[in-house]
DNA sequence: TGGTGTGAAGTGGTTCACAGCA
DNA sequence: TGCTGTGAACCACTTCACACCA
């Protein structure tokens, strides 16, 4: 199988074909007319696009219940993200063995994140305490904060928040399903 | 503090105020010009339109790592959820102890969404089953799913489905960060 | 013939701006 | 005066439909 048409790729993605067509169009011209995308070109094209990306080392802030269990999750590792350290403030809670990577004091967070240049940090603190911790982390450098904390976190412009709120997630699943 | 303008609300939300009375009007005529919005009337309102949601029973299929994290984490319960059981098909997984829900076997799954009426399911399952797995829930009358598996379901159409994609979420913050 | 690339039309959600009411 | 409710304008994204090319 050397090439794939929108229609099949559209198909396994639940999106319309044209949608699928003008998206890859911006990343230029891949495909052929009347064949369709070759496949190498069209995964190494997108490995390419994603592949600044790859690199990336990231922290783990708040190592309660999520936390612990995102740090056991290997569907980074595989997208090519490494978990270099994590933080907490609670001394039980440092005092936990077991986990693949560093644990940390709060304290020690700027320092580090300057010292591997960090941009990017998994939030899972309580609520309360994520607008303290976000502060402190974009102070110290990071650019991009993927939020767990069911809080809304005010940063500066130029800093991207991506929340997940699952609390939430459920709710808007039974709003609409509820009928 | 009786009533709260839509500014002041947009201003903690991060959403502009016409967005904010805009989204409010379509709950019916609820601020008073010239005041703002009373706050226990708004909060009753809301109530009122997720209210409906917040009796429903939940399981959750596939207690991994991320699953077992989802069956600690206390923010369902706190939003009216309650997972009933969890459910997964590993014999050594089936026998742990210390979960605050019942574990069972896959193949108790649908007489047990039928007994219980269960609408909404939590999908953690290995990638590789979750289509199989979503296709046992759907049969068996689950409406939503809330799915944590790094795949694309194909459902009926009436089905609804919440994708959360840690791994994908975290490419995507990284390609907005990047420059 | 089959399937991409893409202007043009359509769609849905957002923002503006202001009339109208406390 | 202050602030909501809302038509109208705007905007971004989606879909259509077709020219064009292998």
């Amino acid at each position: 199988m050397e090439t794939v048409s929108s229609n099949s790729l559209a198909q396994v993605a639940n999106v319309k074909p044209a949608q699928l067509r003008k998206d890859l169009a911006y990343f230029g011209q891949l495909g052929t007319r009347g064949l369709g995308y070759p496949v190498e070109l069209l995964l190494e094209t997108i490995r390419d696009v994603l592949g600044r990306a790859t690199l990336q080392p990231v922290i783990l802030v708040g190592v309660g219940n999520l936390g612990r269990a995102l740090l056991h999750y290997d569907g980074f590792k595989k997208e090519g993200f490494e978990v270099l350290a994590a933080f907490d403030t609670d001394e039980k809670t440092l005092k936990q063995k077991g986990l693949s990577v560093p644990l940390l004091h709060d304290d020690e967070m700027t320092p580090f994140i300057k010292k591997y240049n960090v941009r990017m940090a998994i939030l899972c603190v309580p609520a309360q305490y994520g607008q303290e911790v976000a502060n402190v982390l974009v102070d110290a450098g990071v650019q991009g904060i993927l939020n767990f904390s069911p809080t809304i976190l005010q940063v500066p412009e130029q800093i991207v928040v991506t929340r997940v709120d699952l609390a939430m997630e459920l709710e808007s699943l039974s709003y609409f399903i509820d009928q």
